[in-house]
RNA sequence: GGCGCCAUAGCCAAGUGGUAAGGCAGAGGUCUGCAAAACCUUCACCACCGGUUCAAAUCCGGUUGGCGCCUCCA
């Protein structure tokens, strides 16, 4: 597989460090709010990412944080008279909802960094230690000039950072290029106790505070937000290979925006969406596979006119879904001809599949090799088919869904006998050319969310999604 | 100012040297009691100007327009 690696700026090869095993850091939600429709695109990405190499046979780890300290939380807790657990809490359960409805997965870890404190401090204490930190009135910060390789991942020069003029002056720091690890207490903040007295992580550390303690000293895949590139990112190399002398991250990807008007989102413009009010209006689903439609590190504008699009094309995916299980319900025990020919074209939109998938995540494809899959399994399912078949063809396109994430939640349920009562009636009405009736019924069903599909088959029904 | 990204049909979006995937919407048709779904057909001079090449949406230079990071940020 190829992965487009910010650090080269090429796409690479991807060779993971200990062969068959791959680990992953995501960076995770600060959690002082519900997140916004920007927030999801790296939680779907870099969950696709994981089941891709899942399926390509790796043994993944994969660790995401949640950041339970900063500035929002303080302020959020402030504003609304509770602690700043409680805010974190709160959101992380809301999280997990989002997170769920999107059809993601939980993380083999998602540590906190309220949970790493320990980590940090020896983390710190080591830099400090080495030379590449230093305390200040009770903050400690990193010594960027220390570090000769700060800026290979953003490729910043380091005479122009400082020449941005946006660099914080502080008398405190020996350098205005200089990044705080650990950052003093003030009145009424949440602290705690370290060498250096009361107070708390600066951001950037808690990051390579749990990747050394869920992943080790050297990681296969750095994932997050363009956004992070720096300083984040940058700063979290530098921590970390300066306190270890190791590699800190092979390949690290970043994924694009959301953009609503063509601009980024943000809170100051006032034009962002939280997942939960997208998903309350269109559901979640659709969602995710506004994620998948272009590749991850493309910009994608968010309107209605495309979430309606999107709704669109999910339908024809479950659609199929759907006929198969009626075909499988309707299968003949025999085979009928061609299935051969079926089935080795089944097999070559896996084939496809894997292929784009292999270039660097390239979802958008991915799921054209699945619309590909459609067509042709509608086309084959015109008529009844041998069971074999059929099950073959579910197998292979769940297969897909399920690395896509997509069609996740489907309702196979059986229906209850009431309907069942009124779906024969409407065939009795239909026999008898009373169609009057039969239409009505229809209505009726469709108004209790069941759809009905006439086929020479039988009827076959679906729940309205 | 520094470092980058983007411009493909009405909309969304792949394709990065060999003559434009896929989805949505539209048009026509097949099937159907009707409907739905499905299937078939149809729908692009790849922002502009130069250059390299037998061949360019794809490479190089320039122009125009849009965007991001350099400050918390997915």
């Amino acid at each position: 597989m190829k992965i487009y690696n910010t650090l080269s700026r090429k796409k690479e090869e991807f060779v993971p460090i200990e062969p068959g095993k791959v680990r992953i850091y995501a960076c995770g939600p600060t959690v002082y709010n519900f997140i916004h429709i920007g927030n999801a695109r790296p939680i779907c990405v870099f969950d696709v990412l994981r089941r891709y190499l899942e399926y390509r046979g790796y043994d993944v780890k994969f660790v995401q944080n949640f950041t339970d300290i900063d500035d929002k939380l303080i302020k959020k807790a402030n504003e609304e008279g509770i602690t700043v657990p409680e805010v974190a809490e709160r959101y992380i359960a809301e999280y997990k909802t989002d997170a769920h409805g999107l059809g993601v997965r939980d993380a083999d870890v998602h540590p906190r960094a309220t949970e790493v404190v320990d980590k940090i401090v020896e983390i710190v204490s080591t830099l400090i230690e080495k030379g590449f930190a230093y305390e200040s009135n009770g903050d400690v910060y990193f010594r960027v000039r220390r570090f000769p390789e700060y800026g290979k991942l953003s490729h910043m020069p380091i005479e122009e950072l400082e020449s941005g003029a946006r660099v914080d002056v502080s008398e405190v720091k020996e350098d205005p290029l200089d990044f705080a690890l650990w950052k003093a207490v003030k009145p009424g903040e949440p602290y705690w106790e370290s060498p250096w007295g009361k107070g708390r992580p600066g951001w950037h550390i808690e990051c390579t505070a749990m990747i050394q303690k869920h992943l080790g000293e050297s990681i296969d895949i750095h994932c997050g937000g363009v956004d992070l590139t720096f300083p984040h990112h940058e700063d979290e190399i530098a921590q970390g290979e300066c306190c270890t002398g190791h590699e800190y991250a092979r390949y690290w990807m970043h994924n694009g925006f959301i953009n609503v008007d063509n601009q980024k989102m943000s809170k100051s413009l006032g034009n962002f969406f939280t997942v939960r009010d997208v998903a309350e209006k269109f559901g979640y689903e659709p969602i995710k596979y506004l994620m998948l439609s272009s590749h991850y590190r493309s910009p994608i504008n968010y309107s209605y006119d495309i979430i309606q699009q999107c709704i669109a094309s999910l339908e024809r995916l479950h659609n199929c879904r759907d006929h198969m299980d009626f075909a499988l319900k309707t299968a003949l025990d025999t085979s009928t001809v061609g299935e051969e020919a079926f089935c080795a074209d089944i097999d070559r939109c896996v084939e496809k599949f894997v292929e784009v998938m292999d270039d660097d995540l390239n979802t958008a494809d991915g799921i054209t090799a699945l619309f590909d899959m459609v067509r042709i399994i509608n086309t084959f399912l015109a008529e009844p088919r041998g069971r074999q078949a059929v099950e073959y063809a579910i197998r292979r396109f769940d297969e897909l869904t399920e690395v896509l994430g997509l069609l996740y939640n489907r309702d196979s349920g059986e229906l209850d006998s009431e309907i069942e009562a009124l779906i024969e009636a409407r065939q009795q009405a239909r026999a008898a050319k009373n169609f009057a009736e039969a239409d009505r019924i229809r209505d009726e069903l469709k108004a209790r969310g069941i759809e009905l599909k006439d086929t020479p088959q039988g009827v076959q029904w679906s729940r309205i999604k």
